[in-house]
DNA sequence: AACTCTCGCAACCGCCCCTCG
DNA sequence: TCGAGGGGCGGTTGCGAGAGT
């Protein structure tokens, strides 16, 4: 006796969304706001797994998302991030508040992981197999160190506007993750119009994700997020995890996890000790893995 | 020009955790 | 307190595009 499995798989479609799928699912999440999954499908007339709405929307369709084009600074601290937590992309996203889990996962299997496996491979053949724990604790101190910087550059970007995006300083972060889900939704149509042969899989005019980056658009009428009194407030949830636990923190509800009360200290090093030792503990706990 | 190989990424699968009755 | 169900997450797969031969 299984799990039930979480849909029907008969009658349930697969593969790659189409654009009309895609606007039935953004049309309703504006409506509804994003949640309550399972009645997605029963609601839009969506021949779509619960799981797999609630993925599109979050991995493409969702607000304020960014997609490819990392920069080296991203890198960095995607790489940093990883060594410290771990494969968690969920929690190393909420650090790229504009990138999606899956996004960084993808980019760190496919670039990331190839790019550090050859200076270490170079590594092992230039030298010793294993370093003593007191070397490679010193190394990874020295990675602690660099994830620090390279954490709080990438936070002290994000006060003026999310990990260095090149739009207007003058604008919040909400307002800008409004702007580019406007920019990414309002391409939807221009992206229909792609002839049917260029399209990706079974469905006759899906866009590539490249293609509808490539259009450029005008904000239509779907786009209209802010205004909402929807749940969902689109633009707010995107940033949500990292910006709100930092508001939070300002007004005193809730404590800033151990990394980042460690990050936001001050540069002078005034961290406490028993912390970083918790989170060295944990890091070569991690490495250890 | 045709074929094969490799890469990149969207989406699926299944496990785990959390919430609610 | 416990079980069921929904949602979240990480690992993996499938497929199209582009590079190489």
């Amino acid at each position: 006796m299984g799990r039930p499995p979480c849909c029907d798989k008969e009658g349930v479609k697969k593969g790659p969304w189409t654009p009309e799928e895609d606007l039935i699912l953004v049309s309703y999440v504006q409506d509804h706001g994003p949640g309550n999954w399972r009645a997605v499908p029963a609601n839009t007339g969506l021949m779509r797994c619960s799981k797999s709405c609630r993925l599109r929307w979050t991995n493409y369709l969702r607000p304020g998302i960014r997609r490819g084009g990392f920069s080296d600074k991203e890198d960095k601290l995607i790489v940093h991030l990883q060594a410290l937590l771990g494969n968690r992309w969920a929690a190393i996203a909420s650090y790229l508040p504009d990138r999606t889990d899956n996004d960084i996962k993808n980019y760190w299997n496919t670039h990331l992981k190839k790019k550090l496996l050859v200076p270490q491979q170079q590594q092992q053949r230039a030298s010793p197999p294993t370093p003593s724990k007191g070397q490679w604790e010193l190394t990874l101190q020295t990675d602690i160190d660099l994830a620090r910087r390279a954490l709080r550059e990438a936070l002290s970007v994000d006060a003026a506007g999310p990990t260095g995006r090149t739009t207007s300083p003058a604008l919040s972060a909400d307002e800008q993750a409004v702007q580019a889900y406007a920019r990414n939704v309002s391409r939807m149509p221009d992206a229909w119009s792609v002839p049917a042969g260029k399209s990706r899989g079974g469905s006759p005019a899906t866009p590539t994700p490249r293609a509808a980056e490539s259009a450029s658009g005008s904000t239509s009428d779907l786009t209209e997020c802010s205004g909402s009194s929807a749940p969902t407030n689109c633009a707010a949830r995107v940033a949500e995890p990292l910006f709100r636990r930092e508001a939070d923190a300002a007004a005193g509800d809730v404590p800033l996890s151990a990394i980042e009360s460690w990050l936001l200290e001050d540069e002078g090093g005034e961290h406490q000790p028993a912390q970083e030792g918790l989170l060295l503990d944990t890091a070569l706990h991690n490495f250890a893995l």
